[in-house]
DNA sequence: TAGCTACTTAGCCAAGATGCTAAATATGAC
DNA sequence: GTCATATTTAGCATCTTGGCTAAGTAGCTA
């Protein structure tokens, strides 16, 4: 999960996807570095479950999974600094009983 | 900062150093890699902003540097996704007008 | 000074990450 | 089937990361 967040294009990609689902290539067309890199990055989201894909024809549509970043990282700054931060709207909260991921 | 919270190693330290200020022996004695390697992943922290040191005689004591990271992961989970988290006692809130880093 | 402890710096190596080009796959249109 | 478009997979080069050992630095005690 943190993996993924590490490198600054596929933060950027999240971002961009928080405006609603994108094709990979209008990703693509966002950054200067080629569309099999794109999609070795998309693949890495995938992996952490951060985005999920839809084919769509000729197209593969790619859209935010907003809980599962939130739950992730919230969990872990409520470890660390819990009086800085407040999760709304996901199943887990901190000091909550907690089960699954 | 997302790099720096890439390894899980150091994701647990910052979550050791939540209980107070630990010198770099005794947070090295909480894992089994070597001290050399504990090092540098406290300088790789501290790079990042996210810890402080300060000389205590013979030892190193290493602290938290809480807003540093609620600030800095908060302003992203705010940009991706603004509905799920909500940040206390920072100087940047999502949404406000904002200056500095 | 010497000697001890605590920690960092330097240098090496294996593994992983990230970029590329070329080739493969999948879909839609003809 | 053939062509064009969209995307991924394969293979390679390079840089970074994270571990180690050995050596250096800093402070304390005597």
């Amino acid at each position: 999960m943190f993996r993924a967040l590490a490198d600054p294009t596929r933060r950027q990609i999240l971002e961009d996807l928080r405006a609603g689902e994108l094709a990979a290539g209008e990703i693509g067309a966002r950054f200067s570095i080629s569309a099999p890199s794109i999609s070795r990055h998309l693949g890495v989201l995938k992996g952490a479950g951060l985005v999920t894909e839809r084919r769509d024809g000729n197209r593969i549509l790619y859209s935010l999974v907003e809980e599962r970043l939130a739950t992730s990282v919230g969990r872990f700054l409520s470890a660390v600094c819990p009086e800085q931060i407040v999760l709304r709207h996901t199943k887990w909260r901190p000091g909550a009983q907690q089960e699954g991921s």
